[in-house]
DNA sequence: AACTCATCTGTAAACGTTTCCAAGGAGCCT
DNA sequence: AGGCTCCTTGGAAACGTTTACAGATGAGTT
């Protein structure tokens, strides 16, 4: 017994004792001129030389166990389809690979159960830290948020007193922006197709609609406002009931995708985008440039946001003693063809 | 020395040796009880109720460098915002999900150098297995490949004598089919533009398109054929190109990002899709169904590529001495209003 | 009652790495 | 020459889990 090892992996694979024996040196020894921490010239020379000739690679799992990191940072987002979350993941990345991060996508399908269940599987550490964008945020969500042992960034609105890095869009003054350009554009009956009420950014964008009409002295009839869910199906069904039974000279939506949708709703019902009818949407997603006529649409920065989230997560993993920080990412409007700028 | 322990993790988390020592059994019992394998009757209430009480949950990181699998599955596509890859994750992530795996996805952004790294990366074995679907396959792919330790699936063309799992579609039938449908359709003037000739997809799209032509007894005019690369900006630069110097009275795109881009391009000349030119894109992604007016599109099955490629990855995992297989999926083609189908 | 057999348990090793610690040796200064 | 520091080295422990093995216990069989 206490046999020393100097054989490889029981698959063959060459480890750190392949690599040390075949350079006369201890696994110690061995190690350190593998990570570049000193060792005699000699020693340097022999064990670099083992390791090419055995083509010794670190095994990730072992370092990993021996290190208490990954490696690995998780993004949690309701649907990988929608645009916003493509351009927010790509700002991610490219903040984390500085750091020799990974991105680890999930596709929560915005359901609270599979969203609580990603937070409490955080307990098997299985990656450094998290980016969720709950778009819905329950007692659940606060619960497991605050029960989680590795660091967690939220994108999205949060409860004032949860203490958690958070990055926040405005959408209601985002909404505004919307409303104000095609008011200013002569638009007086400006209809409005939301997403669902229950979820955080449907009710801001909700709220932000109401808030805006009113301060321009504008009245929101029923009839001008329709929900759907966030999807583009959904967004351009709405509309249709929408176009059924009201005439608006504007409508603004509360994402691309359903402007895609309510765009499509009003060509195919003949009418002329802008001169009909003029159209915002929300997020400026690469969908808003492609569409023709291209739309107008808000910008709530989500490249921005995806920028401060990695930077916040990258701070706290480095320090977990850091006071929980609030970022905000104010809006702008892009002007396009489909609510009258140039094309 | 020696002496046992009976202490938390030092970041103060239990582990197996706090539910053990709490119970008042060997962390071998504590293991057993918690993976299920048996144990009395007592021993079993008296670990469930340490676990709990302490709040246990095993690291993901001990148990894969014990069990050697990480539970992770890697995914690398080119680009992350093309729709036909996220409708291919999504068939993945579904497959994988099943076996308890996760999805782990890289953009590659196309370069061989990324793509070749990203496969010598796994010697470090930070996933269980790979799907890569490299738009270009070069020498470096092929020995990164075959020195893989863990198991890669190749979702598109690849040299025959290469021993790795392979799914293909049929690009080249594709776009046959497409052009089969605008002869049917009475267009005799065909336009085509593509991505680069020196990925896969790209060759093999424009010997397709230049076979049917001529099974049809149409000349390949070079005024009718551009090339960008696979996305929008550059498809909807190249059709501009394409309008300038030649009339087409169709075309055919490479991908459905250059199908929308050159939508954009015959609508902002006043062509009218489909009456005047009859347009029809490639892979049948949302992209399709979201423009105005609706895309024919040439579905090459990415769901269904996605599924097959998870299954062959599972099963070589499951069992590494597996014969390399190859799937093929047929293209077919959808039509819609853009060349002339119903709305 | 003696034996077999199954079931349960604890010890210890293993997964592959990094790192603490003590010991050895070389060089430098006084 | 002796004492000092500095560098290098190897042994061993540690990260947290699973599991092979052997011993113990109990039930069942003859």
């Amino acid at each position: 017994m206490g046999r020393k090892r100097l054989q490889d992996a029981v698959d063959g694979r060459p480890t750190v004792h392949t690599v040390a024996a075949r350079a006369g040196v201890s696994i110690a020894s061995a190690s350190r001129v593998l990570n570049g921490l000193g060792g005699s010239a000699e020693t340097v020379r022999r064990v670099r030389e083992a390791a090419a000739a055995v083509g010794y690679v670190p095994n990730a799992i072992a370092r990993s166990l021996q290190s208490q990191r990954t490696g690995l940072i998780a993004l949690a987002v309701e649907d990988i389809g929608n645009p916003v979350y493509v351009a927010m993941m790509r700002a991610i990345e490219a903040v984390v690979a500085e750091s020799g991060h990974q991105l680890l996508v999930h596709a929560t399908g915005g359901n609270v159960a599979g969203e609580t269940a990603l937070l409490r599987r955080l307990a098997h550490r299985y990656v450094d830290g998290m980016i969720i964008s709950p778009i819905r945020v329950t007692e659940a969500h606060v619960a497991a948020l605050t029960a989680s042992p590795v660091p967690v960034v939220v994108v999205g609105q949060l409860p004032e007193d949860v203490p958690v890095d958070n990055v926040r869009a405005d959408s209601r003054t985002g909404v505004a922006l919307a409303v104000d350009h095609l008011v200013a554009a002569g638009r007086t009956r400006i209809g409005f197709v939301n997403g669902p009420l229950d979820t955080v950014p449907g009710a801001a964008r909700d709220a932000g609609f109401r808030a805006a009409m009113a301060r321009h002295g504008l009245a929101v009839e029923p009839a001008m406002v329709e929900v759907g869910d966030f999807q583009y199906a959904a967004g351009r069904a709405a509309a249709q009931r929408l176009l059924a039974r009201a005439e608006p000279d504007a409508i603004v939506c509360a994402n691309d995708l359903i402007a895609v949708g309510a765009l499509h709703a009003l060509l195919v019902t003949g009418r002329r985008v802008p001169e009909d009818v003029a159209l915002v949407g929300m997020d400026d997603t690469e969908l808003a440039q492609m569409s023709f006529p291209q739309i107008s649409s808000v910008s709530l920065g989500s490249a921005e946001r995806g920028k401060l989230a990695a930077r916040l997560l990258l701070d706290r993993i480095a320090d977990g003693t850091l006071v929980p920080r609030r970022e905000h990412v104010a809006p702008s409007l892009v002007v396009r063809t489909s609510s009258g700028g140039v094309q």
